[in-house]
DNA sequence: TGTACATCAGTGAACGCGCGTTCACTGATGTAC
DNA sequence: TGTACATCAGTGAACGCGCGTTCACTGATGTAC
């Protein structure tokens, strides 16, 4: 039980436990993993074939090394864990958008660097990503209404940007709305193909990259070419 | 069983049964009734909250107002019940397809005719559109697949369709998949709005169509405009 | 046309299984004194 | 610090249920003669 001089005097003030015995955790932190390792079995599963809405609790519970009965004590059923799954996840994409605007990229190559970083953090992030993708339209009612407001308030943040950009200045606001539209519609694309590959296939994901790259290219250069007036006519004409 | 004269001299060799008494129908046409019964069963559930995956066979069979064994009359498994309706739907897209070609649009308008066309479509083959858009992430790895491919091929018939297009004759083949694929995502995009809107809602449907209207002319002015040696440099410059 | 036999879509019962949910319980952790 | 009691995360057994699949069957339709 006597103590090291040199850990009682540690510089901060660090949590009890740090640097004493590994001192056992308290029923507060037992109960808070074991909701963790719920949260993940679903997570876990829903990598292969299945679907959500086949997931049973049972196996969940199983996956998480805990007896069925004992879910209860954490969800009061499947939908409650499921939503929980999509509030992480989409906290998990504003985590993202707040480092990539903190960033402050140099506007030279502004559009490659957040689509790395983007893809990036799809990688590190893939069964969240993973699970969204598929209860976007799989899942309950509830989640896919609580996904496609996340999709939207995404997408008007977007467009709050994008209307800051000095050649979109004639852009109308509800045409940044679709401008900004098409922008996640792409980078949503990009992430279902980063799902797909193989997590190591660097060719792969630069292939994505590239052409991610390009097509937000095409569409913001429609953009800084758009007058909404005259776009069916532009368009007729030229084609 | 004496027949009319007016009936037995009818016009054309119709078949035997279709002026005469109903005629029982043969056992061949029975069989494909319950087929058709069961692929409708599985797509009318999946008009609500299930997914694919956790459709049972015993619910399918119920709806088809058929017992449980005899579904395997039919399909040796659920899951090749679905990769048919895969199929169905994609003839379906497909027919569409060659309807708006066939049509011969006028150049005016053009755009806004084939949203039209297609929302309409849409509408008119919701349970196929509302499967596809389910299982294309949430399906087994076998119907992504299938689906992935079908899209792709979509994807690659338009891009030869544009490079018909006078305008974007400068546009190199790589380009132009890219700028179909942009096309055919905000195109799976309308879709997936008309399918949350209400269809008897013609001013959503409406909204819808002018929405994806604009984008699809944002998309193609920017190709129009798009020269890929130059692209990030131009984007570069203009943001 | 009539008859005898073959085919086979659909039946109904049975099976073992994993499911969600309930319940009284256990025993370690936490708290009051 | 030590003691007595409260809390409550997790247990294990039990339940009724719908599931996928099998099987021998029935009886209407089809075919050969």
């Amino acid at each position: 039980m006597s103590q090291h001089p040199f850990t009682r005097m540690g510089g901060m003030a660090t949590p009890a436990s740090s640097r004493r015995r590994p001192s056992p955790p308290t029923r507060d932190e037992r109960k808070s993993r074991t909701r963790r390792a719920l949260l993940d079995a679903a997570l876990g599963r829903l990598s292969g074939d299945q679907s959500f809405s086949s997931l049973s609790l049972r196996e969940v519970a199983r996956d998480a090394g805990v007896v069925p009965a004992a879910f209860y004590r954490h969800f009061p059923s499947m939908e409650t864990l499921g939503l929980t799954l999509v509030e992480e996840s989409f906290a998990t994409l504003r985590t993202l958008m707040r480092d990539v605007r903190a960033a402050e990229v140099p506007t030279s190559h502004l559009i490659r660097r957040s689509v790395d970083t983007f893809i990036q953090y799809v990688l590190d992030h893939q069964l969240h990503f993973r699970f969204i993708a598929k209860e976007r339209y799989g899942g309950s009612s509830t989640m896919r209404t609580v996904i496609r407001q996340e999709i939207r308030l995404f997408t008007s943040e977007l467009a709050t940007d994008l209307a800051r950009v000095p050649s979109l200045a004639a852009v109308g606001s509800a045409d940044l709305q679709l401008l900004a539209g098409l922008v996640v519609q792409t980078i949503i694309s990009a992430a279902e193909l980063v799902l797909d590959a193989r997590p190591d296939d660097g060719v792969e994901l630069g292939r994505i990259a590239d052409e991610t790259e390009r097509q937000l290219q095409m569409i913001l250069l429609g953009g800084t070419r758009w007058r909404s007036d005259l776009a069916r006519q532009a368009v007729d004409e030229v084609l």
